[in-house]
DNA sequence: AAATTTCATGATCCATAGATCATAATGTCA
DNA sequence: TGACATTATGATCTATGGATCATGAAATTT
């Protein structure tokens, strides 16, 4: 399970995959995170150009983090594509 | 080379790295992002809450992207602490 | 060392992110 | 179906990001 991300929206699908794979609604992500519930529903849907510290308060509530890399040569989908 | 970022600096750093690696300017950067010379400046020196938006345009321009994982179990060291 | 290039910083202006509150829409389940 | 939980949306307000211009500080080159 690669989530490769390219755009907001990537981020997005990430962040409400790891959220549901932790069993979490984003009212409990909200409380751990900082983060409203309100904003995390608009990140989620990738409705709002969210600022990186939002994402990284969300992304260490839901213990997950990032690795920047080339792109890789073969695939050209985005993360959005598997979906 | 794993570039681990679990904060907006880290991500200043990778980009930081990655232009130094295809020798680039903040100058030549920004005419193929689109994204302002002072900003990626701000950008790589972490003085700004930088938009998603932004991240993405000079990612794509310097042929990055980026991988959503859970933290790694192990090593704990962020990005920046490879510095 | 002087000139040139590269990078940093400071100010202004406009657009928008996120906090906050209220509420609507949707989903779930007894 | 009706109640309750979850998610989405809409408005207002404040703070700040990024465009833009100007210029200062560093670094590099000759």
């Amino acid at each position: 399970m690669k989530n490769l991300a390219r755009t907001p929206n990537d981020i997005g699908h990430a962040i409400r995959q790891a959220r549901k794979a932790k069993k979490l609604t984003q009212k409990e992500l909200a409380e751990r995170s900082g983060v409203w519930q309100e904003t995390i529903s608009k990140v989620e849907n990738g409705l709002s150009d969210t600022k990186l510290e939002t994402v990284f308060d969300i992304f260490a509530a839901l213990d997950l983090e990032i690795q920047v890399q080339g792109r890789s040569k073969g695939s050209s989908e985005s993360f959005a594509d598997i979906f």
